[in-house]
DNA sequence: GTCTATACGAAGATAGAC
DNA sequence: GTCTATCTTCGTATAGAC
């Protein structure tokens, strides 16, 4: 059964936490202005009459939840991760997208891009949100790098740069339906962060 | 006069242009789902009755057109600017998305990434054609680092790396209504062009 | 907590006049 | 090439019964 739809069909699980499920999943899958009460009911098979039960502000509400119960989740996984070490994180993140990607079929991605990029003007909230998200991974992943010995300054544009190019490469692996770029852009990465080791520890080589 | 308003209230072009400039806006800033034609006709100024005369198969022909409309600009600049060398290249595609960022006050993003993420599935040829779009670019960087003197491998690596790092700093910057991001990242890939020419030259360093 | 019914508006699409 | 009018569908939201 696929991570997709795993929640959604959930056989456990309240009609207000399968709703959740099944608007992340419509989030990852064609961005924030296509998430639709609708599409949200039909997946989850919850009952049009408990909608407003539930999220008295409609959808905005089921939108902005949805957000933190797919994005909060993964940055559960990243805070735990990051004690380990930022090279432990780094590979759980890959693994993490590499699984969503495949058991989808390359049809869902990140649902804090997708909500960083695709809020309307009415719904400035959920940019904010999706930034906030964004920041608690950046700065588990700086204080992951700090621990590894990296000054402030490098341990930053480390993390920046991690997520950034990570949440890219998800990006180009949905359109191409192949996890090559991911793993290509985490091999640079490693790559990388060798290197910033070494010039840490020997001082730039002559050239 | 901005970025992402001088084009759709162009005092020049034809409705049909004006109608693309406008739909490539509001894909940049909402996402694919979230161009509409009522507002690609508000944003154009262009006649409800001219929509299905210039655009009979609708909506979705508007999309995949505004997307070519945006994407190709871009590839041109890209291809241009490619036989400069892939340093040029780079800074050249992070002028133009600080520009497109600070200018429309961090509402508009890439339209190709955009359309890679927030295709509905009864319009699959959205993901497909950002995907050639962003393949060309990918392969235009890749000649560029050739150029430079990488061997394939490497030049592959580097050039899906550093679009993919600069796509998603693009978001990053959106979601904080900041640039640094992408100048963070910026560094850090020129960083690792340094290194991996350093490499080639003189082969992997004593640890 | 959930059901049905319904109001209301937005959006895609078509027809025929000009 | 453009205009108005209209049709239809979809989506949000509310009301009131169970």
């Amino acid at each position: 059964m696929s991570v997709t739809t795993r929640a959604a069909r959930g056989v456990r699980g309240t009609t207000r936490t399968k709703m959740l499920a099944s608007a992340a999943e419509v989030l990852r899958e064609r961005g924030a202005a296509g998430v639709t009460i609708d599409e949200v009911l039909t997946r989850s098979g919850a009952p049009r009459g408990s909608v407003y039960y539930h999220f008295p502000e409609g959808r905005t509400q089921i939108l902005t939840e949805a957000l933190h119960y797919a994005g909060d989740a993964i940055t559960a996984a990243i805070d735990d991760a990051a004690q380990r070490g930022a090279k432990v994180l780094l590979r759980g993140f890959v693994g993490y997208w590499e699984r969503l990607l495949t058991e989808s079929d390359f049809t869902a991605g990140c649902p804090v891009v997708a909500a960083a990029i695709g809020s309307a003007p009415d719904e400035p909230q959920l940019t904010v949100a999706a930034g906030h998200i964004l920041d608690r991974w950046r700065s588990a992943l700086t204080r992951a790098f700090l621990a590894d010995g990296f000054d402030e300054t490098d341990a930053a544009a480390l993390a920046v740069t991690s997520i950034a190019a990570l949440e890219g490469a998800v990006v180009l692996c949905r359109s191409t339906h192949n996890t090559e770029p991911l793993h290509e852009v985490y091999g640079q990465l490693e790559f990388l962060i060798k290197a910033k080791e070494f010039v840490r520890r020997n001082g730039l080589p002559n050239q």
